[in-house]
RNA sequence: GUGGGUGUAGCUCAAAUGGUCAGAGUGCCGGGUUGUGGCCCCGGAGGUUGAGGGUUCAAGUCCCUUCACUCACCCCA
């Protein structure tokens, strides 16, 4: 019979990988914390409409990404594209928003996208994201930057780059839409196929297109920048000086069109050349108008989305973390010997030692070589010889020295020996 | 959804033009030491060469189909 494997673009995450992944939730939580965020776990499962309401019902993400389906006939819900929506949800069910007037939470967690897997890119992938709510000083922009950068730099990521843009407000940036539509227009025939379509559906898209072709077309084309409105104009100034004065470099990438509809004014991404083309590890933005677009108040609010599997990708930490040595072995020979090794291995256990036993009557060679291979610090030999004589053979794996130790003073002698490490 | 690449032992990989080609290294188990690890030496287990079909006297090797993995496009973390 053939065995069950794992359904596609979804990955398990072995013992040796765990302990880089609870090092950077560590990190994270640490960091997060002492710029006042605090953790939220969320449900994976949520109804449909959240994020048809949230993300856009014209986005990629909503159009075709979405694991959908009808709940005993009666309700379509969804796996989680993303974290932010259901943040806000949860936020507003729970009237965070009347408890205090900023709010800020981050949460990690695994996100579900129906595209086809490449390097970097699962259907099952893990974000941490951090929102901060309740605030439209450019100054909040810039802390929740100096936070992430921070924390990519307490966690070992080098050669990244920090990109900036500002996509304007609900005044200034419909007007911009109009007019790149109408300088496209004429152009159409130069453009390549996936440029045609964007043409219709986001046209500001056009600007981050790889192809030749459209990257001529598009460079003499007006700047958003340029049809920023006042208000966004000088926000945008704002939140480039603050990061200025944390010395945080970054550059201003006016071809940055982020994906989802609900963002307003800063957007920002950290990338990579050492991930193939997923070069993104990081994308956040500013979204004034999500929360209301979610039926609470007019609320404005700024997060991010670490791609947890991209930066793993980019730490240098290459050899795998092998098993923690036991500090004891417990090699038994005989079946009386192995009843007495069950109780002392386990009783010991209870007491926080991590002690190891043989279970099958494999010779004494075996379980050494046994002992010597899991690097464990000591082993204890107990044979019937030695439960007639009361007394057993303790030898430390490290030096070769062994000793003898009477039963009666094994157990104190031991917790003495392993505590004092 | 579209295109390319790859599928041989647990892992990393060999097997010219189809003809002892089913192997090596590593890992695992055991022995060399009648009760003592690491080094060394020896031995063993483990594969219907992803699956199915076809061509041929003969197929990991050629053809078709299918599945899986992978990279890229689209898009994004």
């Amino acid at each position: 019979m053939e065995i069950i494997t794992a359904v596609k673009g979804f990955k398990d995450i072995l013992p040796e990988e765990t302990e880089k992944w609870r090092f950077v939730e560590n990190v994270a939580r640490e960091v997060f914390s002492r710029f006042g965020f605090r953790e939220i776990r969320l449900p994976v499962l949520e109804k449909t409409d959240l994020f048809k309401r949230g993300i856009g019902e014209s986005t990629d993400i909503v159009e075709k990404e979405m694991y959908t389906f009808l709940d005993r006939g009666d309700e379509y819900l969804t796996l989680r594209p993303e974290a932010t929506a259901s943040v806000i949800r949860a936020y507003l069910e729970h009237s965070l928003h009347n408890a205090q007037a900023v709010t800020r939470l981050f949460t990690i967690g695994p996100m579900f996208r129906r595209e086809r897997p490449q390097k970097g890119r699962f259907r099952q992938f893990h974000q941490i994201d951090a929102e901060l709510l309740g605030l439209d000083d450019p100054r909040a922009d810039a802390e929740i930057i100096l936070m992430l950068m921070h924390f990519l730099d307490r966690v070992g990521l080098k050669k990244v780059s920090l990109e900036l843009n500002s996509l304007g407000c609900s005044s200034c940036r419909p007007a911009f839409r109009n007019v790149i539509t109408e300088f496209l227009q004429g152009k159409e025939a130069g453009l390549c196929d996936d440029c045609k379509r964007r043409l219709g559906t986001n046209p500001l898209r056009v600007f981050d297109c790889k192809s030749k072709e459209c990257q001529e077309i598009i460079r003499g084309a007006p700047h958003l920048g340029d049809f920023l409105c006042g208000d966004c104009r000088e926000h945008f100034g704002k939140v480039t000086s603050a990061l200025e004065e944390f010395a945080i470099p970054y550059t201003v990438n006016p071809g940055m069109v982020r994906g989802l509809d609900y963002y307003t004014k800063t957007t920002f991404e950290v990338t990579t050349e050492h991930l193939g083309s997923q070069n993104a590890v990081v994308g956040g933005g500013r979204y004034d108008r999500l929360v209301q677009e979610l039926g609470g108040p007019d609320i404005p609010g700024i997060g991010f989305a670490v791609g947890f599997e991209r930066l793993l990708a980019l730490l240098e930490v290459p050899e795998s973390a092998s098993a923690p040595p036991p500090d004891i072995f417990l090699a038994s020979l005989g079946e009386q010997a192995r009843n007495l090794a069950f109780t002392l291995c386990n009783q010991w256990r209870l007491k926080g030692i991590y002690a190891e036993q043989e279970f099958s009557s494999k010779s004494l060679k075996s379980q050494m070589k046994k002992a010597g291979r899991l690097n464990c610090s000591y082993t204890l030999i107990l044979g019937d010889r030695e439960i007639e004589e009361r007394k057993v053979e303790l030898r430390d794996m490290k030096t070769g020295t062994q000793q003898t130790v009477s039963l009666d003073d094994l157990d104190q002698h031991i917790l003495n020996l392993i505590k004092e490490r």
